[in-house]
DNA sequence: TCAATAGTTCCGAATAAGCGAACTATTGAA
DNA sequence: TTCAATAGTTCGCTTATTCGGAACTATTGA
């Protein structure tokens, strides 16, 4: 089992945060994670806005957080403590997590449907073949 | 042909707005019309930050951001004008656009290399391989 | 020592991205 | 009109990424 690696602060990139972030899931435990404002292990996470998320892929989802430089993990004993980095990716890139997180949260308020793309390719398949 | 297709301004979600803009050739083109404020071609794109981006993969990028929500594309005679649908996007998402194109700029200022996932999969196995 | 808990890793299947080659649509000559 | 040039799209193949079940590891408390 390899240590957990968090990205050193020089080392988030944009690009790594918004990839992160354009899960719906994972944008939705970042989202938790930042209001509580306190320490989750993973386990709190195994459902997701009433959808069962499996642990594998829930770990992958953690570790794709981390490694984006977006949360910092900890083992505790048998678990492991999570917590936003939000105040170092402040100094770095000033309101891009607020501006993410707010609208995230206005997205939530207009019940549009949280999806990847706006047109999938499945969709637009399906579509074509009509 | 089919023609090009627009979400509605109530289809464009964030996860697919961050989707689109986590990739670093994506991110420059949006930028780039954001900036211009003027319709652009696609093939003004055709090296992006010095890498040359072949034509075909150049057109999908261009797909993606429309269908996320992010440019309007309109043909002209042989060509497609390409402006930013910012304002729109601000009334649904007020700041979203403004701090992620203002958090790239800061990056390029800094000079990170921009790239997709902070630690990608790749290189992930490239190290573990060491 | 053992069982329970919390997470991780492995690996095969499904999905998405990248790009060369072939294609379509428009324009401006000849 | 026909034809070549230009701008972009679509097809189809290859590669890369994601999902999730099953097996594994590490820690704790009985």
């Amino acid at each position: 089992m390899r240590p957990l690696l968090h990205p050193s602060i020089e080392d988030i990139t944009v690009e790594g945060i918004l990839h992160a972030l354009s899960d719906p899931v994972r944008v939705a435990i970042f989202s938790n994670i930042v209001a509580q404002d306190c320490s989750h292990n993973c386990s709190s996470f195994l459902t997701v806005r009433d959808k069962a998320i499996p642990k594998s892929t829930l770990s992958q989802h953690f570790r794709a957080l981390r490694e984006a430089g977006l949360i910092h993990s900890e083992r505790r004993g048998v678990e492991v403590y999570n917590t936003a980095r939000c105040a170092e990716i402040e100094l770095r890139y000033p309101g891009l997590i607020r501006a993410i997180i707010n609208a995230h949260s206005i997205q939530s308020k207009l019940g549009a449907k949280a999806r990847k793309p706006t047109v999938k390719k499945a969709d637009r398949q399906k579509a074509a073949n009509k």
